[in-house]
DNA sequence: CTACAAACTTAAGTCAATTCATTTTCCGGA
DNA sequence: TCCGGAAAATGAATTGACTTAAGTTTGTAG
Protein backbone atom coordinates (compact mmCIF):
# COMPACT_ATOMS: atom_id res chain seq x y z
CA UNK A 1 0.00 0.00 0.00
CA UNK A 2 3.33 2.28 -0.33
CA UNK A 3 2.88 3.22 3.17
CA UNK A 4 2.36 6.55 4.01
CA UNK A 5 6.24 6.61 5.69
CA UNK A 6 7.54 5.61 2.23
CA UNK A 7 5.83 8.29 0.11
CA UNK A 8 6.63 10.89 2.64
CA UNK A 9 10.27 9.77 2.34
CA UNK A 10 10.37 10.01 -1.44
CA UNK A 11 8.71 13.62 -1.25
CA UNK A 12 11.34 15.00 0.95
CA UNK A 13 14.10 13.22 -1.37
CA UNK A 14 12.48 15.21 -4.16
CA UNK A 15 11.88 18.74 -1.88
CA UNK A 16 15.87 18.76 -0.95
CA UNK A 17 17.12 18.43 -4.70
CA UNK A 18 14.36 20.68 -5.84
CA UNK A 19 15.35 23.44 -2.91
CA UNK A 20 19.38 22.43 -4.02
CA UNK A 21 18.82 22.67 -7.60
CA UNK A 22 17.23 26.32 -6.96
CA UNK A 23 19.78 27.28 -4.78
CA UNK A 24 22.96 26.29 -6.82
CA UNK A 25 21.40 27.74 -9.93
CA UNK A 26 20.68 31.09 -8.38
CA UNK A 27 23.69 31.71 -5.70
CA UNK A 28 26.20 29.10 -6.96
CA UNK A 29 27.69 26.26 -5.49
CA UNK A 30 30.14 27.54 -3.00
CA UNK A 31 27.88 30.30 -1.94
CA UNK A 32 24.79 27.74 -1.00
CA UNK A 33 25.09 26.43 2.32
CA UNK A 34 23.20 23.00 3.60
CA UNK A 35 21.50 25.05 6.25
CA UNK A 36 20.19 27.27 3.21
CA UNK A 37 18.82 24.22 1.48
CA UNK A 38 17.18 22.85 4.61
CA UNK A 39 16.00 25.59 4.85
CA UNK A 40 14.36 26.21 1.70
CA UNK A 41 13.00 22.12 1.57
CA UNK A 42 11.99 22.78 5.24
CA UNK A 43 13.82 20.29 7.28
CA UNK A 44 16.63 20.23 9.38
CA UNK A 45 19.75 20.44 8.58
CA UNK A 46 20.97 16.73 9.56
CA UNK A 47 18.56 15.31 7.87
CA UNK A 48 19.67 16.54 4.28
CA UNK A 49 22.28 13.80 5.14
CA UNK A 50 20.04 10.82 5.84
CA UNK A 51 18.93 11.33 1.83
CA UNK A 52 22.62 12.28 0.17
CA UNK A 53 25.64 11.65 1.57
CA UNK A 54 27.76 15.00 1.05
CA UNK A 55 26.64 18.26 -0.46
CA UNK A 56 28.88 17.13 -3.59
CA UNK A 57 26.55 14.57 -3.81
CA UNK A 58 23.36 17.15 -3.86
CA UNK A 59 25.19 18.24 -7.26
CA UNK A 60 26.29 15.40 -8.90
CA UNK A 61 22.19 14.08 -8.34
CA UNK A 62 21.68 16.92 -10.52
CA UNK A 63 23.99 16.11 -12.96
CA UNK A 64 22.79 12.83 -13.71
CA UNK A 65 19.72 13.63 -13.89
CA UNK A 66 20.71 16.01 -16.88
CA UNK A 67 22.92 13.19 -18.31
CA UNK A 68 20.00 11.12 -18.55
CA UNK A 69 17.74 13.78 -20.64
CA UNK A 70 21.12 13.79 -22.92
CA UNK A 71 21.11 10.10 -23.14
CA UNK A 72 17.64 9.84 -24.25
CA UNK A 73 17.73 12.90 -26.82
CA UNK A 74 21.02 11.41 -27.99
CA UNK A 75 18.95 8.16 -29.40
CA UNK A 76 16.73 10.15 -31.68
CA UNK A 77 20.29 11.43 -33.41
CA UNK A 78 21.80 7.82 -33.77
CA UNK A 79 18.00 6.55 -35.05
CA UNK A 80 18.80 8.69 -38.00
CA UNK A 81 22.31 10.11 -38.39
CA UNK A 82 23.50 12.21 -41.42
CA UNK A 83 24.77 10.51 -44.33
CA UNK A 84 28.16 12.36 -43.62
CA UNK A 85 29.83 10.38 -41.10
CA UNK A 86 31.44 13.21 -40.36
CA UNK A 87 28.33 14.89 -39.46
CA UNK A 88 26.93 12.69 -38.22
CA UNK A 89 29.29 12.27 -34.96
CA UNK A 90 29.65 16.25 -34.80
CA UNK A 91 26.07 16.62 -34.53
CA UNK A 92 25.97 13.86 -31.89
CA UNK A 93 28.96 15.34 -29.73
CA UNK A 94 27.81 18.95 -30.46
CA UNK A 95 24.46 18.01 -29.34
CA UNK A 96 26.17 16.82 -25.64
CA UNK A 97 27.71 20.09 -25.34
CA UNK A 98 24.72 22.21 -26.42
CA UNK A 99 22.67 20.35 -23.90
CA UNK A 100 25.64 20.92 -21.42
CA UNK A 101 24.53 24.46 -20.27
CA UNK A 102 20.69 24.10 -20.04
CA UNK A 103 20.67 23.33 -16.53
CA UNK A 104 23.99 24.06 -15.34
CA UNK A 105 26.25 26.65 -15.22
CA UNK A 106 30.09 26.44 -15.61
CA UNK A 107 30.65 26.73 -11.99
CA UNK A 108 28.04 23.83 -11.29
CA UNK A 109 30.02 21.62 -13.45
CA UNK A 110 33.45 22.55 -12.07
CA UNK A 111 32.10 21.52 -8.92
CA UNK A 112 30.38 18.03 -10.21
CA UNK A 113 33.09 17.21 -11.87
CA UNK A 114 35.62 17.90 -9.05
CA UNK A 115 33.22 16.02 -6.16
CA UNK A 116 32.89 12.97 -8.69
CA UNK A 117 37.01 12.68 -9.21
CA UNK A 118 37.76 13.23 -5.41
CA UNK A 119 35.03 10.62 -3.90
CA UNK A 120 34.87 8.03 -6.88
CA UNK A 121 33.55 5.37 -4.57
CA UNK A 122 30.80 7.39 -3.21
CA UNK A 123 27.56 6.08 -4.54
CA UNK A 124 27.10 9.30 -6.47
CA UNK A 125 30.58 9.24 -7.47
CA UNK A 126 30.08 5.89 -8.90
CA UNK A 127 26.77 7.03 -10.55
CA UNK A 128 29.15 10.05 -12.57
CA UNK A 129 31.31 7.40 -14.19
CA UNK A 130 28.52 5.15 -15.05
CA UNK A 131 27.34 8.65 -16.75
CA UNK A 132 29.85 8.95 -18.50
CA UNK A 133 30.40 5.19 -19.99
CA UNK A 134 26.95 5.64 -21.21
CA UNK A 135 27.95 8.48 -23.29
CA UNK A 136 30.65 6.42 -24.73
CA UNK A 137 28.91 3.70 -25.37
CA UNK A 138 26.25 5.89 -27.34
CA UNK A 139 29.05 7.37 -29.41
CA UNK A 140 30.13 3.75 -29.82
CA UNK A 141 26.99 2.90 -31.18
CA UNK A 142 26.70 5.48 -33.50
CA UNK A 143 30.00 4.65 -34.95
CA UNK A 144 28.77 0.57 -35.41
CA UNK A 145 25.94 2.24 -36.96
CA UNK A 146 28.04 3.92 -39.54
CA UNK A 147 30.28 0.71 -40.08
CA UNK A 148 26.98 -1.21 -40.80
CA UNK A 149 26.65 1.43 -43.70
CA UNK A 150 30.06 1.46 -45.23
CA UNK A 151 31.23 4.71 -44.03
CA UNK A 152 33.71 4.07 -41.21
CA UNK A 153 36.38 1.15 -41.82
CA UNK A 154 34.83 -2.22 -40.55
CA UNK A 155 37.43 -3.55 -39.13
CA UNK A 156 37.54 -1.24 -35.75
CA UNK A 157 36.16 -1.53 -32.86
CA UNK A 158 33.26 0.69 -32.51
CA UNK A 159 33.46 0.69 -28.87
CA UNK A 160 36.96 1.77 -28.58
CA UNK A 161 36.33 4.48 -31.64
CA UNK A 162 33.46 5.78 -29.16
CA UNK A 163 35.58 5.83 -26.48
CA UNK A 164 38.10 7.90 -28.33
CA UNK A 165 35.52 9.91 -29.37
CA UNK A 166 34.10 10.66 -25.87
CA UNK A 167 37.46 11.16 -24.53
CA UNK A 168 37.84 14.35 -26.93
CA UNK A 169 34.26 15.57 -26.25
CA UNK A 170 34.78 15.29 -22.35
CA UNK A 171 38.22 16.46 -22.40
CA UNK A 172 37.34 19.73 -23.94
CA UNK A 173 34.27 20.40 -22.40
CA UNK A 174 36.59 20.20 -19.07
CA UNK A 175 39.16 22.96 -20.51
CA UNK A 176 35.59 24.49 -21.38
CA UNK A 177 34.04 25.47 -17.85
CA UNK A 178 37.51 25.37 -16.67
CA UNK A 179 37.75 28.92 -18.70
CA UNK A 180 34.80 31.30 -17.42
CA UNK A 181 35.71 33.78 -20.78
CA UNK A 182 35.95 30.69 -23.12
CA UNK A 183 32.65 31.31 -25.93
CA UNK A 184 30.80 27.37 -26.61
CA UNK A 185 31.59 28.53 -30.57
CA UNK A 186 35.59 28.28 -29.77
CA UNK A 187 35.24 25.13 -27.94
CA UNK A 188 33.28 23.39 -31.22
CA UNK A 189 35.08 24.78 -33.69
CA UNK A 190 38.06 22.73 -31.83
CA UNK A 191 36.08 19.60 -31.76
CA UNK A 192 35.42 19.96 -35.23
CA UNK A 193 39.09 20.23 -35.85
CA UNK A 194 39.59 17.18 -33.52
CA UNK A 195 37.35 14.87 -34.88
CA UNK A 196 38.42 15.45 -38.39
CA UNK A 197 41.91 14.97 -37.47
CA UNK A 198 40.67 11.33 -35.45
CA UNK A 199 38.91 10.59 -38.64
CA UNK A 200 41.31 10.80 -41.06
CA UNK A 201 44.04 9.40 -38.91
CA UNK A 202 47.48 10.22 -38.48
CA UNK A 203 49.20 7.64 -40.76
CA UNK A 204 50.34 9.16 -44.50
CA UNK A 205 47.65 8.94 -46.63
CA UNK A 206 48.74 6.78 -49.85
CA UNK A 207 48.42 9.77 -52.51
CA UNK B 1 73.28 39.82 -0.69
CA UNK B 2 70.18 37.72 -1.06
CA UNK B 3 69.59 39.20 2.47
CA UNK B 4 68.42 36.54 5.46
CA UNK B 5 64.59 37.56 5.10
CA UNK B 6 64.83 36.52 1.53
CA UNK B 7 66.46 32.75 2.01
CA UNK B 8 64.49 32.22 5.78
CA UNK B 9 61.74 33.03 3.37
CA UNK B 10 62.39 30.67 0.62
CA UNK B 11 63.60 28.16 3.39
CA UNK B 12 60.06 28.16 4.81
CA UNK B 13 58.51 27.29 1.81
CA UNK B 14 60.50 24.67 1.13
CA UNK B 15 59.95 23.44 4.34
CA UNK B 16 56.71 23.60 4.29
CA UNK B 17 56.66 21.55 0.77
CA UNK B 18 58.07 19.11 2.63
CA UNK B 19 56.27 18.69 5.06
CA UNK B 20 53.19 18.44 3.27
CA UNK B 21 55.00 15.64 1.00
CA UNK B 22 55.66 13.75 3.97
CA UNK B 23 52.54 14.05 5.42
CA UNK B 24 50.50 13.71 2.24
CA UNK B 25 52.35 10.63 0.79
CA UNK B 26 52.02 8.89 4.90
CA UNK B 27 48.25 10.03 6.01
CA UNK B 28 46.71 10.61 1.95
CA UNK B 29 45.02 13.98 1.41
CA UNK B 30 41.53 14.24 3.41
CA UNK B 31 43.41 12.42 6.77
CA UNK B 32 46.17 15.35 6.86
CA UNK B 33 45.28 18.81 8.28
CA UNK B 34 46.90 21.95 8.22
CA UNK B 35 47.36 22.05 11.70
CA UNK B 36 49.47 18.62 10.82
CA UNK B 37 51.71 20.04 8.18
CA UNK B 38 51.93 23.46 9.81
CA UNK B 39 53.48 21.50 13.34
CA UNK B 40 56.14 19.14 11.14
CA UNK B 41 57.30 22.27 9.04
CA UNK B 42 57.35 23.90 12.63
CA UNK B 43 55.23 26.85 12.10
CA UNK B 44 52.18 28.25 13.02
CA UNK B 45 49.24 27.34 10.76
CA UNK B 46 48.41 30.58 9.73
CA UNK B 47 51.93 30.85 8.19
CA UNK B 48 51.44 27.95 6.00
CA UNK B 49 49.18 30.96 4.34
CA UNK B 50 51.62 33.25 4.07
CA UNK B 51 52.70 30.80 1.50
CA UNK B 52 49.86 28.58 -0.05
CA UNK B 53 46.67 29.69 -1.01
CA UNK B 54 45.00 26.56 0.31
CA UNK B 55 45.35 22.52 1.44
CA UNK B 56 44.83 22.00 -2.54
CA UNK B 57 47.28 24.58 -3.42
CA UNK B 58 50.01 22.98 -1.56
CA UNK B 59 48.88 19.67 -3.30
CA UNK B 60 49.29 21.17 -6.78
CA UNK B 61 52.79 22.37 -5.99
CA UNK B 62 53.88 18.92 -5.87
CA UNK B 63 52.45 17.83 -8.93
CA UNK B 64 53.96 20.63 -10.67
CA UNK B 65 57.19 19.45 -9.02
CA UNK B 66 56.51 15.85 -10.64
CA UNK B 67 55.42 17.49 -14.17
CA UNK B 68 58.46 19.35 -14.34
CA UNK B 69 60.21 16.06 -13.83
CA UNK B 70 58.07 14.37 -16.76
CA UNK B 71 58.42 17.15 -18.75
CA UNK B 72 62.44 17.31 -18.61
CA UNK B 73 62.22 13.62 -19.28
CA UNK B 74 59.73 13.54 -21.92
CA UNK B 75 62.68 16.17 -24.00
CA UNK B 76 65.09 12.87 -24.39
CA UNK B 77 62.49 10.83 -25.59
CA UNK B 78 61.52 13.34 -28.51
CA UNK B 79 65.31 13.58 -29.30
CA UNK B 80 65.60 10.13 -29.88
CA UNK B 81 62.42 8.54 -31.04
CA UNK B 82 61.98 4.57 -32.24
CA UNK B 83 61.83 4.34 -35.55
CA UNK B 84 58.11 2.98 -35.73
CA UNK B 85 55.76 5.73 -35.58
CA UNK B 86 52.96 4.09 -33.31
CA UNK B 87 56.16 2.86 -30.71
CA UNK B 88 56.67 6.25 -30.97
CA UNK B 89 54.17 7.56 -29.33
CA UNK B 90 53.47 4.73 -27.44
CA UNK B 91 56.60 5.18 -25.82
CA UNK B 92 56.45 8.77 -24.68
CA UNK B 93 52.40 8.41 -23.34
CA UNK B 94 53.78 5.43 -21.28
CA UNK B 95 56.64 6.91 -19.91
CA UNK B 96 54.46 10.00 -18.55
CA UNK B 97 51.88 7.00 -16.98
CA UNK B 98 54.69 5.12 -15.54
CA UNK B 99 55.96 8.53 -13.56
CA UNK B 100 52.87 9.32 -12.50
CA UNK B 101 53.01 7.08 -9.24
CA UNK B 102 56.41 7.07 -8.45
CA UNK B 103 55.94 10.50 -6.46
CA UNK B 104 51.99 10.78 -6.01
CA UNK B 105 49.19 7.95 -4.80
CA UNK B 106 46.22 7.55 -6.87
CA UNK B 107 44.43 9.28 -3.72
CA UNK B 108 46.38 12.27 -4.52
CA UNK B 109 46.07 12.58 -8.13
CA UNK B 110 42.45 12.85 -7.75
CA UNK B 111 42.59 15.58 -5.13
CA UNK B 112 44.92 17.68 -7.12
CA UNK B 113 43.06 17.10 -10.44
CA UNK B 114 39.85 17.69 -8.67
CA UNK B 115 41.44 21.04 -6.49
CA UNK B 116 42.73 22.09 -10.16
CA UNK B 117 39.48 21.92 -11.63
CA UNK B 118 37.17 23.47 -8.93
CA UNK B 119 39.80 26.33 -8.27
CA UNK B 120 40.57 26.91 -11.99
CA UNK B 121 41.40 30.78 -11.56
CA UNK B 122 43.85 30.35 -8.65
CA UNK B 123 47.46 30.58 -9.06
CA UNK B 124 47.75 27.24 -8.78
CA UNK B 125 44.95 26.01 -10.37
CA UNK B 126 46.40 27.79 -13.91
CA UNK B 127 49.87 26.52 -12.72
CA UNK B 128 48.09 22.89 -13.53
CA UNK B 129 46.22 23.67 -16.76
CA UNK B 130 49.88 25.04 -18.10
CA UNK B 131 51.48 21.93 -17.00
CA UNK B 132 48.79 19.89 -19.21
CA UNK B 133 49.23 22.72 -22.05
CA UNK B 134 52.69 21.99 -22.00
CA UNK B 135 53.04 18.36 -22.09
CA UNK B 136 50.03 18.15 -25.12
CA UNK B 137 52.44 20.64 -26.44
CA UNK B 138 55.55 17.73 -25.92
CA UNK B 139 53.25 15.04 -27.76
CA UNK B 140 52.99 17.89 -30.62
CA UNK B 141 56.66 18.31 -30.52
CA UNK B 142 57.10 14.41 -30.99
CA UNK B 143 54.41 14.65 -34.07
CA UNK B 144 55.80 17.09 -35.69
CA UNK B 145 59.15 15.37 -35.38
CA UNK B 146 58.25 12.32 -36.70
CA UNK B 147 56.04 14.47 -40.02
CA UNK B 148 59.79 15.68 -40.34
CA UNK B 149 60.76 11.89 -41.49
CA UNK B 150 57.76 11.07 -43.28
CA UNK B 151 56.32 9.05 -40.73
CA UNK B 152 53.01 10.87 -40.36
CA UNK B 153 50.81 12.70 -43.13
CA UNK B 154 52.23 15.87 -43.14
CA UNK B 155 49.32 17.96 -43.99
CA UNK B 156 47.79 17.43 -40.24
CA UNK B 157 48.36 19.95 -37.82
CA UNK B 158 50.83 18.33 -35.07
CA UNK B 159 49.51 20.73 -32.61
CA UNK B 160 45.96 19.24 -33.09
CA UNK B 161 47.82 15.55 -33.25
CA UNK B 162 49.16 16.33 -30.09
CA UNK B 163 46.38 17.49 -28.36
CA UNK B 164 44.54 14.42 -29.03
CA UNK B 165 46.77 12.23 -27.92
CA UNK B 166 46.92 13.90 -24.77
CA UNK B 167 43.63 14.13 -24.30
CA UNK B 168 43.32 10.32 -24.72
CA UNK B 169 46.43 9.60 -22.19
CA UNK B 170 44.41 12.38 -19.85
CA UNK B 171 41.61 10.69 -19.68
CA UNK B 172 42.51 7.43 -19.52
CA UNK B 173 44.86 8.53 -16.09
CA UNK B 174 41.54 9.81 -14.31
CA UNK B 175 39.76 6.84 -14.93
CA UNK B 176 42.83 5.11 -13.60
CA UNK B 177 43.09 6.98 -10.63
CA UNK B 178 39.72 6.81 -9.91
CA UNK B 179 39.52 3.08 -9.24
CA UNK B 180 41.62 2.07 -6.88
CA UNK B 181 41.88 -1.29 -8.11
CA UNK B 182 42.54 -0.62 -11.71
CA UNK B 183 46.08 -2.31 -12.51
CA UNK B 184 49.08 -0.03 -14.76
CA UNK B 185 48.89 -2.81 -17.21
CA UNK B 186 45.21 -2.87 -17.56
CA UNK B 187 45.64 1.07 -18.69
CA UNK B 188 48.65 0.94 -20.65
CA UNK B 189 46.74 -1.79 -22.88
CA UNK B 190 43.72 0.43 -23.25
CA UNK B 191 46.09 3.35 -23.66
CA UNK B 192 47.70 0.93 -26.62
CA UNK B 193 44.33 0.23 -28.94
CA UNK B 194 43.55 3.49 -28.33
CA UNK B 195 46.53 4.86 -29.96
CA UNK B 196 46.43 2.61 -32.85
CA UNK B 197 42.97 3.84 -33.74
CA UNK B 198 43.76 7.25 -33.63
CA UNK B 199 46.81 6.73 -35.96
CA UNK B 200 44.70 4.48 -38.30
CA UNK B 201 42.13 6.66 -38.28
CA UNK B 202 37.73 6.00 -38.65
CA UNK B 203 37.89 6.25 -42.47
CA UNK B 204 37.37 3.31 -44.35
CA UNK B 205 40.82 1.83 -45.91
CA UNK B 206 40.57 1.92 -49.73
CA UNK B 207 41.69 -1.75 -49.99
C1' DC C 1 73.37 53.51 17.18
C1' DT C 2 68.47 54.08 16.82
C1' DA C 3 63.95 54.59 15.17
C1' DC C 4 60.89 53.33 11.63
C1' DA C 5 58.29 50.65 8.13
C1' DA C 6 57.58 46.58 5.72
C1' DA C 7 57.10 41.94 5.96
C1' DC C 8 56.36 37.95 8.77
C1' DT C 9 54.46 35.00 12.49
C1' DT C 10 51.25 33.86 15.51
C1' DA C 11 47.16 32.31 18.01
C1' DA C 12 42.67 33.29 18.68
C1' DG C 13 38.90 33.52 16.11
C1' DT C 14 34.99 32.58 12.13
C1' DC C 15 32.44 29.76 9.29
C1' DA C 16 30.20 25.90 7.22
C1' DA C 17 30.15 20.91 6.42
C1' DT C 18 29.36 16.85 8.77
C1' DT C 19 28.23 13.84 12.89
C1' DC C 20 25.60 12.14 16.63
C1' DA C 21 22.86 11.67 20.80
C1' DT C 22 18.23 12.58 21.50
C1' DT C 23 13.42 13.12 20.38
C1' DT C 24 9.57 12.39 17.36
C1' DT C 25 6.86 9.84 14.11
C1' DC C 26 5.04 5.86 12.03
C1' DC C 27 3.71 1.06 11.87
C1' DG C 28 2.12 -3.66 13.28
C1' DG C 29 0.26 -6.43 16.80
C1' DA C 30 -2.28 -7.18 21.25
C1' DT D 1 -7.27 1.90 21.22
C1' DC D 2 -2.76 1.42 23.14
C1' DC D 3 2.21 -0.09 23.14
C1' DG D 4 7.02 -1.38 21.68
C1' DG D 5 10.29 -0.81 18.49
C1' DA D 6 12.18 0.72 14.12
C1' DA D 7 12.95 4.47 11.04
C1' DA D 8 13.55 9.23 10.47
C1' DA D 9 14.14 14.06 11.97
C1' DT D 10 16.35 17.17 14.77
C1' DG D 11 19.76 20.68 16.11
C1' DA D 12 23.57 21.17 19.06
C1' DA D 13 28.35 19.72 19.14
C1' DT D 14 32.42 18.70 16.54
C1' DT D 15 35.84 19.40 13.20
C1' DG D 16 39.07 21.49 10.36
C1' DA D 17 39.95 24.91 6.67
C1' DC D 18 40.73 29.50 6.42
C1' DT D 19 40.90 34.72 8.27
C1' DT D 20 42.42 38.38 10.98
C1' DA D 21 44.20 41.51 14.18
C1' DA D 22 48.01 42.09 17.11
C1' DG D 23 52.65 41.44 18.15
C1' DT D 24 57.72 40.44 16.27
C1' DT D 25 61.55 40.56 13.49
C1' DT D 26 64.48 42.43 9.88
C1' DG D 27 66.48 45.74 6.76
C1' DT D 28 67.42 50.56 6.29
C1' DA D 29 67.90 55.57 6.63
C1' DG D 30 69.23 59.24 9.44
Amino acid sequence: MAGLRERQKAGRRRDILAAAAKLFRRDGFADTSIEAIAGEAEVAAGTVYNYFESKGDLLIALVALDGEEVRAAGRSIIASPPKDPVQAIQKLLTFYIDHSLIHLSKELWRNAMANALSQPSSKFGLAYAELDRKLADQAGELIACLQARGEIDSSLDPKTAGDVLFEVVNSLFMVFVAREEMPIALLKKTLARQVKLVFAGLCPSDA
